[in-house]
DNA sequence: GTAGATGCAAACTTTTTGCAGACTG
DNA sequence: CAGTCTGCAAAAAGTTTGCATCTAC
């Protein structure tokens, strides 16, 4: 299966759910205990919408992430990730315009945002280092 | 298992291993495959690699992959990694300053640049894209 | 009515863990 | 010799597949 045809109820209950939760990246674990579609529908669907375009995946952490894609439009953010606590930041900030066009032109290499990650040490972990370490 | 202390023929060979393949990324599969080792070693030992520095993991396919890290330790550049061919791109210019200074001052988050890697298309395979499809 | 979607369960892939025995320093 | 590391096998985690049944259009 690589298309839809077909609107389902588990459908838009996964659609549903990205939706309400646009700011978040989901793992298909968490999806799948949030809604009420078998394991192997849950996958389909979610490789089905990648594919459309509808919802992008990420392979930032352990398990990949799903998130709701608005168009394609003004989703313009970046992840930081803390090595500390594991965190995952979704940088909402122009600066990646910068940074895409950086590259882009200095360097001839067209950035996936998607698929960067920019590792590092978040605000209250370096807080609580310099406190306790 | 987190440091290692003893040096042994598995480590020695999945190191050396590595070390002649710097050029390319080798998944937890291959290196099984190529070494005398059980997979519980190659693990275990690949992920101490990582912690060490020595080793950097990817997460760019379907599975991570790990790469010799010829800069274990002067860290004074961020890595360019195309998500087509492969190739890690050493970048060793100033932006990367401005990089960090901007997550420092406009989002409390100190980057760490052995770890961070930036995913992309390089300009070769931007071009044979160009022409090919 | 029919092509397409679902759910279950089993298979598969990748990675982790427990433990007895072997090895390093 | 003691503390580590290894290998096996079993388990865990994540994902895919086969197939009979159900559903959207």
């Amino acid at each position: 299966m690589s298309e839809i045809k077909y609107n389902t109820k588990q459908r838009e209950e996964i659609l549903s759910l990205l939706r309400n939760n646009r700011t978040r990246c989901l793992t298909a674990r968490e999806i799948c205990g949030s809604v009420k579609a078998g394991e192997a529908t849950v996958f389909r669907t979610l490789s089905a919408l990648v594919k459309e375009g509808v919802v992008s995946k990420f392979l930032s952490g352990d398990a990949p992430t799903y998130q709701f894609n608005e168009c394609g439009t003004h989703h313009e953010h970046i992840h930081l990730k803390c090595s500390e606590c594991g965190k995952l930041i979704h940088s909402d900030c122009s600066f990646i315009e910068e940074l895409e066009e950086h590259f882009e032109k200095d360097h001839n290499f067209r950035v996936d945002r998607s698929k960067t990650v920019i590792y590092g040490i978040c605000s209250e972990c370096a807080e609580s280092e310099g406190k306790n370490g």
